[in-house]
DNA sequence: CCTACCGATCGGTAGG
DNA sequence: CCTACCGATCGGTAGG
């Protein structure tokens, strides 16, 4: 469950060069080139849709060559998932720890939810939301208990704007009902080339909460 | 697209029976067993995990009797999937056909569509939002239009709600905003053994609506 | 709807 | 990270 950290990896020096030379004119971490190539693959055409050798192409690899840094196919898609959580786990904590007021704070956790599940962490969110049931009952158990701490500090920022008037239902339904809307948006950002993320975060916020001004 | 009708099949007479005994007791509708167990696999472990073989196992055939009744693999997954599809829009438009002031209306539809993807439907419906796009081009190009069918009439019943003032923002986004919160519930009703789909579909009412009285 | 079968492909490994 | 390969399994078919 080490953290991946793939997005802040910054140029490599020199010498971080594999022993053995890349394939494309490229630096290090080939295994980071798997788990963003299988994250895009997954998404597309689903975990068992997509074979070794699908990645392996995408990376400019041969076929067996995966196995060279992770243990089995499940083991990537594992990799790829928990890579999703964490980072929007981190995220949230973030925008927490600004101390914002609860309607401030609200709507800045959604834009942030959203703007990583629309742009860098497409892959990443989607494998996780829809491919990760496909794991071991083990892996995936940890997997439910790191989207469960979501939900958990998700809760938070509910009670508190149900506490300030915005928000007369802050229950464990109304919350699944929230967090559905926002995910559900994967599903339809990309044909509808309209709003930005950002805007779509406004527009969820307007329907659920009750301004008090 | 021919309609499958299962919801409405009573029990057969005698003279329906198929030419080969079946291997169970049963009666006809070789074709309905074999729809509605991929259905529930594919609901399961996805489309490309379950075989042939798993389908054929669990309604008592051999692996390549499932090719008498469907050509391809792929025309099962169509057939599940345009099954719920169908269901739900003919749902929809018996709902509306009753004429309900627009609260009501809204309120019914959406109790309506949760019934059935919470309830009979949950393995049609789950397989018609998940995973109908690894269908080919031309299939998925029927499944969307009646999918866009569905939105369109549910856009109407939106538009009489925000005209009546219980809904400030009927745009396209927020349609998908509230289509997400109710069909993400497929995703999490079982763990939660919480409401009923009626209660559930009542709370997204609330979430939403703004009250005149 | 069964029997018997096929060609293709898949995840994974040994050995370097 | 490549070469070369294996056993298992898969979707599908011929013929009855």
């Amino acid at each position: 469950m080490a953290a991946l950290t793939m997005t802040d990896m910054t140029v490599p020096s020199a010498a971080d060069a594999p022993p053995v030379a890349p394939t494309s004119g490229e630096e290090g971490n080939r295994r980071g080139d798997i788990i963003r190539a299988a994250g895009r693959l997954f998404r597309q055409k689903g975990y068992n849709g997509t074979t070794i050798r699908d990645i392996a192409d995408a990376v400019g690899m041969r076929s067996g060559s995966p196995f060279y840094h992770f243990k089995s196919k499940h083991e990537i898609l594992f990799t790829v998932t928990t890579e999703g959580i964490e980072v929007m786990l981190r995220n949230l904590e973030m925008v927490i720890a600004k101390g914002q007021p609860a309607r401030e704070c609200f709507e800045d956790c959604v834009a942030t939810h959203m703007n990583y599940l629309l742009g860098p962490g497409r892959d990443f969110a989607w494998v996780m939301l829809y491919e990760s049931r496909l794991l071991d009952p083990a892996e995936r158990a940890i997997v439910h208990r790191m989207s469960a701490r979501y939900e958990e500090v998700f809760s938070a920022v509910l009670d508190r704007l149900q506490a300030s008037g915005h928000l007369h239902d802050a229950s464990a339904v109304a919350r699944k009902l929230i967090l559905g809307a926002i995910n559900w948006s994967a599903q339809w950002y990309d044909e509808t080339g309209a709003s930005d993320p950002q805007a779509i975060a406004r527009q969820l916020c307007a329907l659920v909460l009750h301004e008090k001004n």
